[in-house]
DNA sequence: CATGAATGAGTCTTCATTCAT
DNA sequence: CATGAATGAAGACTCATTCAT
């Protein structure tokens, strides 16, 4: 791929991901072509319809989330710092649009998307054994849950970490001794 | 109004409300219409456009959660009890439809929701405030931002009592000392 | 037909004319039936459909107008004058509308419009005619002519007795010497 | 503007004009477009609304109007005579049309409509001088009353220069010793 | 017999997608 | 290869007309 063509394509990504989040997720493929400066042709040569387009944002976030996350595992923080780290990086993407979109079916064909989402849990859940063996995440729930729980609280639009939810999702996952 | 309006109204609401819950904001007026057993002008002889229909549907809730409510208040039961009957309810009643409506701005000339959403939010902080008393309910956050919480948690699309969500916002919620 | 049917049908036709004029030929028949202070179905009681009403209109002015014409015609005025006078009649009724619907065809079995406009035409043939004995009008446009010309003139959405155009056109039909 | 996209557009105008003319104003959209061989949606794309169109058919009809205008007026003809020619003129065009739009408010931020009037006026008050310098056209009515004459006995659906009212009003203007 | 609720065909308009330039 | 014009299916909404109350 051309680097220009590459170019064009993370900017028309970073555009709609950008005008989903700020308008709503009716925004019409000529405005984001418009609003990437691009033509719609173009828009449609590198995303075949919509979904493609709507998915390539999940992808993008998710990709990057990972890229985070891996690199906080290997930053020599708690499991439990690691957790708040890695969530306050997903209310920075645009992780409600992805999860509405992974809510749905995936493209046949595009198998990218379930392998990311799974290898961030996995990510999260590791965070979160850890910060179980440390003491200071309840150990009632499982990890697994854990992560459900917490994507429910942060995959909402608007989610930021210092939301009053969030807050009281941490106070109640903490360890009663911690 | 006429008995045979009056039911075909009803109608629609809940109708609406069921289709929306289930296939999202996008359905058709035509749909709603069709699900209903009614012809399109019906629903618009109704309801002149698609907000005041979904307005209807939250005016409808709202109200609905408003009697259980205050239904609750009168039952010799304790704050922290209260709470949680009154959110169950709410898991059972379109109630995140409501909430994107509320959200928005209220057509004017048609005052209704934002009475009946401060009076739901009375009789919420009131539950919330005996709790408090009652040394079931965490002191050190106002009942006001306890109710904009659990508000959080139980309007989203698909919420439950027994969510993993709810359940730990309610562990997060009671009092340490418990 | 009852004393208070006739009233309706009165006030209806009435009430109907005014609105087309002042806010044209798309009112709808709900808005004319809530103007005349009836329901819909009274007014279709009287009118089977849109175009009944339109027609009945017509023919309500030119009935009126052809009354005041032999009304007109009985008085001791000159050829000249009763032109003069019947015209001012002319934009004091909905003659615009009953012309458009003139145009277009008829209703079967409905023939008293032809019927009227023949009548008043005549009436104006006759005028003219006695006008141009007196000499006050020109001879060499056939009073048909004359007719079908003032006719233009006239039925147009708000033309008034002195309109420059009215005035200009009464010149030019004056005869020369007169 | 791509050619296609001119050829186009140019089409729809004429086809849209000759619609409304013969067959009133009540054209649907979808009826102009395909008398223009086009689809709904490329009307849409030349002309937000119908509103648009029908301004567009006025603008184009005045704008030819008055290059016709300008032109006669270099030739070497008498005022009468460019009075004459114009108003034949107007009543090729869909003016009728573009009259009623006139009267009715124009879109704001498309002020071609009110200027082409003006200068279409302009050219006709220019001519109406010129013959009443020459002593052909009537000295006791201003020119300015004049067009607005004109304009009432041309810009009615169907008018025709050699109309009897059109032959009428040019006599009634002639200046009588003329 | 009046009323106004119900009906649904028809209108305007939008937008995802295709295709000529 | 980018562009933006063309397409038409689909949705919101209106209104003449019918029919239950």
């Amino acid at each position: 791929m051309r680097a220009d063509a590459r170019r064009n394509r993370e900017l028309i990504v970073t555009t709609a991901a950008d005008l989903f989040v700020e308008r709503g997720p009716e925004v019409s493929m000529e405005e984001i072509a418009r609003a990437a400066g691009v033509g719609v042709g173009t828009l449609y040569r590198h995303f075949p319809d919509r979904r493609a387009l709507v998915e390539a944002i999940s992808v993008d976030a998710l990709q990057r989330l990972l890229d985070y996350g891996r690199a906080v595992s290997e930053q020599d923080v708690s499991g439990w710092e690691a957790l708040r780290l890695i969530v306050r990086r997903c209310t920075e993407l645009p992780l409600a649009l992805a999860t509405s979109v992974t809510g749905g079916s995936a493209l046949p064909g595009r198998a990218e998307l379930p392998g990311l989402v799974q290898a961030v849990n996995a990510e999260l859940e590791w965070a979160a054994a850890r910060a179980q063996r440390e003491g200071t995440l309840r150990r009632d729930i499982p990890a697994r849950e854990v992560i459900a729980l917490i994507s429910v609280a942060v995959c909402r639009p608007g989610a930021r970490i210092d939301d009053p939810l969030v807050r009281v999702v941490f106070d109640g996952l903490r360890a009663t001794g911690a």
